[in-house]
RNA sequence: UGUGGUAUGGUGUAAUUGGCAACACAACAGAUUCUGGUCCUGUUAUUCAAGGUUCGAGUCCUUGUACCACAACCA
């Protein structure tokens, strides 16, 4: 029970990024304030990789007094939607963080542009007319330098007409990009004149018909940053080239404030290696295939790595919480094994989940022995785990559900619950004992399927009575009494993937198979098996009044939570995960 | 001979900054158990390579090697 030791390395134990943020504050940077901003785009749900820059957004802001801003990034209507915006909010609030303020880049939009005018007027900023072909192929490749746009000196007066024709709407869509005059040869391909205005053409859920060109997101994030009050940036490793980008911009913007571009006034980015799991897919181009091909029910689909999938799977936000901060923040991009993630969450909801019973593959358990009128009311624990969960009654009687799997013709070796000739005990129950003869104990069909098992309760045996705590070989298994359980449908999910990185082989599947692209590129990989529906099990009478999320153990068997949709009338579980099982994988 | 980044057990992460390489998960073995769960004990297994500096190197230096990111009018 000394957990000390374990508590202590876990307090020293701290990233290089919670480094960094004691060594500012340390020295007083901004002021000695700690700002930081989680900046999704609403243009899908969030996942669980989102969750881990939530933890530090949120997280290391709560933990050092700091604050953290909620700003949607929704520079671009193309693709953006407003149906996000409140499954994002709600996916936050349910990891249990609060923002301090709600920004949209678009609230920037008229900042942006005013300093882009006022570039353009400094001769760094230029109005080009080539097409995206002709823009990307001079550009060059990484290891071959770019040449300039035949745009690129035209006269600022020009520069100024034209990036105001730019927002006309008279403009057609794609024919001009305002961008950045800084060098097409740079080894960093982000600065060879990267564009910072397009043309769309089309209304903003925010700004209306306000503005027909919009701002990318190399121009605006710094910017955006650097209106809040951001002290703290924090990204992913893919965007460390985009950092001396992100720098220029402010740099540029706080010259003509006049602010010396130096001091310490400013956001600083850094990067942190994204969460990669295995046997996930996380990407949300990829995760929407999966919806819109229906290999999933839905952005929500117990399956998803999705923060509401993995809600409605049963996960508590503690668990998540919990995994993200095992797995930690560097520079490495790593590969986390699923495993761990399992074992956090089974570490969570030991101590939270309500311990019931559950048959997923009934057959009848008769006690021969007892009169058919038997009735006895048990009072049982909800979780031995903690006392103060209370407790609930369960109904015992005569004709009972056990698991078909808890019950072998011809024991084998090492099997220890009920077959011919042993004994068992049922969970707060009787110890039983079945005959050695097969006839005795065992019924069957015409097809030989076992229908009933008979067997005799040993008198005295019940939890609490005199011969209680006989000793016998078999193990204790679990039932439900015929009478007083409810049907159930269970639904058992599986990984959705049936490789360990399943990114990397529709990459090397398409690159082999004439570059398709999708769900053709998909499918290979795609467990058939990941979703089995149950629609025979039991459970108890007392799961009627359980709640949609409930934390529930359906004891000796996995961690099950109460589906949105279960009623009353129709219950229905989802598996979260498997109990772990050291009984199988040996057999 | 593009630029930037990263290499520590099977996986992920530490190592008081040059001083006994450890923690978690996984695997395996055992003990306890009215859940083949939990709790508990133990076992296996680690510094990319080669040189160098040093009493001493995961850490510093040199030379290699491998892997990742960057060429959207996406974010």
């Amino acid at each position: 029970m000394n957990t000390e030791p374990k508590e202590d390395v876990k307090l020293e134990s701290v990233s290089f990024v919670e480094e960094q943020v004691r060594k500012d504050l340390a020295e007083g940077k901004n002021g000695g304030r700690l700002q930081t901003r989680f900046p999704p785009e609403p243009n899908g749900y969030l996942h669980i990789g989102h969750a881990k820059a939530i933890a530090i957004d949120f997280g290391l802001a709560k933990k050092y007094g700091g604050e953290c801003n909620l700003r949607l990034d929704d520079t671009n209507p193309q693709k953006e939607d407003g149906e996000y915006v409140d499954a994002i909010k709600r996916d936050i609030e349910w990891l249990g963080f609060k923002w301090a303020h709600l920004y949209h880049a678009s609230d920037y939009f008229q900042q942006l542009w005013d300093l882009a005018v006022e570039l353009i007027k400094q001769g760094k900023a230029y109005v080009d007319e080539q097409t995206s072909e002709e823009i990307a192929a001079q550009k060059g490749t990484p290891t071959q330098p770019g040449q300039n746009s035949p745009y690129r000196d035209r006269p600022i007066e020009e520069n100024l007409r034209l990036f105001e024709e730019m927002n006309s709407g008279r403009v057609e869509r794609g024919r001009m990009v305002l961008r950045a005059k800084i060098d097409m040869a740079s080894p960093n391909m982000h600065f060879r004149d990267p564009i910072m205005y397009r043309v769309l053409n089309m209304p903003h859920d925010r700004t209306g018909s306000k503005w027909n060109a919009y701002p990318m997101y190399d121009y605006t994030h710094g910017q955006s940053d650097y209106f809040e009050g951001v002290t703290h940036s924090w990204c992913t490793l893919e965007f460390v080239s985009h950092r001396p980008l992100y720098d220029l911009f402010i740099d540029w913007l706080k010259e003509t404030k006049g602010e010396l571009p130096l001091d310490d006034n400013r956001p600083r980015q850094t990067e942190f290696n994204k969460l990669n799991l295995t046997h996930t897919l996380m990407s949300k181009r990829n995760l929407l295939i999966l919806t819109q091909e229906g290999v999933v029910n839905g952005w929500d689909d117990p399956r998803m790595p999705t923060i509401c999938g993995l809600r409605r799977r049963g996960y508590s936000p503690q668990s998540i919480l919990n995994f993200i901060d095992k797995i930690g923040y560097t520079t490495f991009d790593a590969l986390n094994e699923m495993a761990l993630l399992e074992s956090s969450v089974r570490d969570d909801l030991n101590k939270r989940a309500q311990r019931v019973s559950a048959v997923l593959n009934p057959v009848k358990l008769v006690l021969t022995n007892l009169p058919e009128d038997t009735l006895e009311v048990y009072t049982v624990q909800n979780n031995p785990e903690n006392e103060a969960d209370g407790t609930h009654d369960i109904e015992f009687s005569r004709e009972l559900w056990i698991e078909r799997d808890d019950f072998m013709e011809v024991a084998e070796k090492k099997f220890m619950r009920l077959a011919p000739g042993k004994e068992v005990r049922l969970k707060n129950s009787y110890i039983i004992r079945c005959s050695e003869n097969p006839e005795e104990c065992i019924v069957k069909d015409n097809d030989g399927n076992i229908v009933e098992i008979h067997a005799e309760v040993i008198p005295e045996t019940k939890t609490g009575q005199a011969n209680c705590n006989m000793k016998i070989k078999g193990k204790t298994i679990h039932w439900l009494s015929c009478r007083h359980c409810v049907p159930a449908e269970v639904r058992n999910y599986d990984r959705l993937w049936l490789v360990e990185n399943p990114r990397d082989e529709i990459k090397k599947y398409s690159d082999e198979h004439d570059g398709v692209r999708g769900i053709e590129a998909m499918r290979p990989f795609l467990n058939p098996d990941s979703l089995e529906v149950n629609t025979h099990a039991y459970v108890e009478k007392w799961l009627l009044t359980c709640k949609p999320l409930d934390y529930l153990q359906f004891q000796r068997i996995g961690y099950y939570n109460v589906d949105p949709d279960s009623t009353p009338e129709h219950l229905v579980f989802n598996r979260t995960v498997g109990l772990k099982d050291n009984w199988t994988k040996k057999s």
